[in-house]
DNA sequence: CTCGACTCTCTTACAGCGTTAGAGATCGGA
DNA sequence: TCCGATCTCTAACGCTGTAAGAGAGTCGAG
């Protein structure tokens, strides 16, 4: 059972999932699957095809998630709901967020931008309104997510007075938020999320 | 008239603008600066310290833009044009949005926000929506010129016949906002931005 | 049974990367 | 004049993605 496409793909998600996006080398997949590195060039063309590949898995989950969603709520609540599949797929892997904003040459982004445009258009929205409403979902949710799986600085971590002085307003709002409400980071996406796509 | 460390970043964004962040290695940096590689290190502790660098110049600039808006414009009008700024700064160098998504450890982000918060919440709006749309409205941002400035495929360009099959409703909806209406990409970012601010 | 073709993995090697160690150069102040 | 600090150098290390090409394994045709 010789090795194929699929396994290698399936490697590299273990591989990330472990030890971090920057640890996956061709090198260390190879080892990974008991094999040597140039042995990878015959079932991928190189190296940033196979991270496309990474973010192809991660967008059909996404994909995946949202198909098994067709209750039917309503309009932007259940843009919603698809974006916080969105979400959920790339943070259930660790530099989600990274494999999919770096893929070069995907059409899984645009799948999930027609499917939910669609969608919504089917459900009465105004395609200019979907359009927007989607398009600007995707990207903050993209860019939320970037952020929240970026590690924070090792070692040199600022001591909570400076945070304080330099931040008056925003650490205020954080401990408004979270102090006290058992609030967690998922309901700060949920409610900005909320805001932005004008739900009650 | 030895080397310091603002040539070096300064050197860094000029051969970042040229080339591309992929081209920016300590020993390019270093000949384009008449240098040896391992000199850098004297200046700057690693990249990771550079690219920070370049981050906090580039949000510098954002933050610099937001100084001078300060006119009277009200509530979400005025983060409209705050995060107009930031989009301009990120755009107007080549990877911009790469640089600043990538920096490991730099608070130039969190004084842009600050900054944002504060201003909202002094011309009346609550703090909790100022931070939520502080947010939503960066991250948006962030994720929307991460996608503004990847490059389009090299070669492979699929052929529009089979776009047109795969994402009718996207590809009905950019046709109908920009053929003939003289709208731009900028247009585009503002007014899903407008959209999602809650502006008129 | 043999041979050629195809498929897959191997060894070897290369240029480039970030980074370290440590030897010199330069120069102001004692 | 010499010392110490400041800055740049050469040389080298281990790592990366990737190319070239040799060699196994399988299989159908003659």
């Amino acid at each position: 059972m010789p090795l194929d496409r699929e396994q290698i793909v399936a490697g590299a998600l273990r591989l990330v999932d472990g030890e971090g996006l920057d640890a996956l080398t061709l090198r260390s997949l190879a080892a990974h699957l008991g094999v040597q590195a140039p042995t990878l060039y015959w079932h991928v063309k190189n190296k940033s095809e196979l991270l496309d590949a990474l973010a192809d898995a991660i967008m059909d989950d996404a994909i995946g998630g949202v198909e098994q969603l067709d209750a039917d709520t309503t309009d932007p609540a259940w843009l919603l709901e698809a974006l916080e599949q969105l979400r959920g797929a790339m943070l259930h892997r660790r530099d989600g967020a990274r494999i999919v904003s770096g893929a070069r040459s995907s059409l899984r982004r645009a799948d999930f931008s027609e499917r939910a445009m669609a969608t919504l258009v089917e459900r009465g929205m105004d395609v200019h309104r979907a359009r927007l409403l989607v398009l600007a979902g995707e990207r903050y949710t993209v860019g939320w997510v970037l952020e929240e799986q970026s590690p924070e600085p090792v070692g040199a971590q600022v001591d909570p007075d400076e945070l304080q002085a330099r931040f008056p307003v925003m650490m205020g709002a954080i401990s408004d938020y979270f102090v006290g409400t058992g609030r967690t980071a998922d309901d700060l996406y949920r409610d900005a999320a909320r805001l932005i796509l004008h739900i009650a």
